[in-house]
DNA sequence: TTCAGGATGTACT
DNA sequence: GTACATCCTGAAC
């Protein structure tokens, strides 16, 4: 499979959360290799989205990073426990992203699984295995990502051990059935409450 | 299976 | 001081 390339993030948000579906994700982790499939995907344009932490190009430090090249990670801290994983997208100055909702794990499940619930895969019960990857705290869990890996570019080698890169995309093989939907938990957004730019794949 | 409520700390007003 | 792109627990059905 072929890595994204920069490229990739420069175009529309929404067209890029809706083709990051079925995308695996790549982590290095120690001498592990995390692979998952992405299920679930939001998308945030600063331009004119209420919904955005960069909404109106408000620049803070924490919405620096989306200002820049497209292809990073945006990673920051929320409700006082919990990180979400989001990739830069557009050119510079315009902040936008896509945040990553969810994911089906492809290889490494036992060590997603003990960063998740401090157990195997196999002694998961079945509720641990329904809320799994589904959300994107558990998904920064799950990969062990805080905010000391925001700004990471996501386009650096990936699969060689040597590299500083430790995250990164490889191309869908299939172009999944999509559906789509209003975003979660942004009810402050007035009318970017009704933008239909959740999207997932079952 | 569903739902209400609490945890918890950072960013920003 | 307030809000927050969330998750988990425990109780009720």
């Amino acid at each position: 499979m072929t890595r994204l390339s920069r490229d990739f993030y420069l175009g529309d948000t929404v067209e890029i959360a809706r083709k990051l579906l079925g995308c695996c994700l790549v982590r290095r982790f120690g001498d592990e290799t995390l692979v998952a499939r992405i299920t679930e995907t939001e998308a945030y344009v600063g331009r004119m989205d209420k919904a955005c932490h960069a909404y109106g190009y408000r620049r803070t430090p924490r919405t620096e990073v989306m200002f820049g090249e497209p292809g990073h990670a945006y990673i920051y801290f929320t409700y006082g426990m919990h990180h979400c994983l989001n990739f830069v997208t557009e050119p510079e100055g315009e902040p936008s992203a896509v945040l990553i909702r969810g994911l089906q794990p492809l290889q490494g499940a036992d060590t997603m699984s003990h960063l998740r619930f401090g157990k195997p895969v196999s002694e998961q019960s079945s509720y641990q295995r329904k809320n799994f990857l589904n959300g994107p705290g558990k998904v920064c869990q799950a990969l062990a990502l805080t905010r000391e890996q925001n700004g990471l570019d996501l386009t650096g080698e990936i699969l060689s051990v040597s590299s500083p890169a430790s995250l990164g995309l490889q191309e869908s093989a299939e172009v999944p059935e999509i559906r789509c939907g209003k975003r979660v938990g942004i009810d402050y957004a007035e009318e970017a409450v009704d933008f239909l730019w959740r999207f997932w794949i079952e």
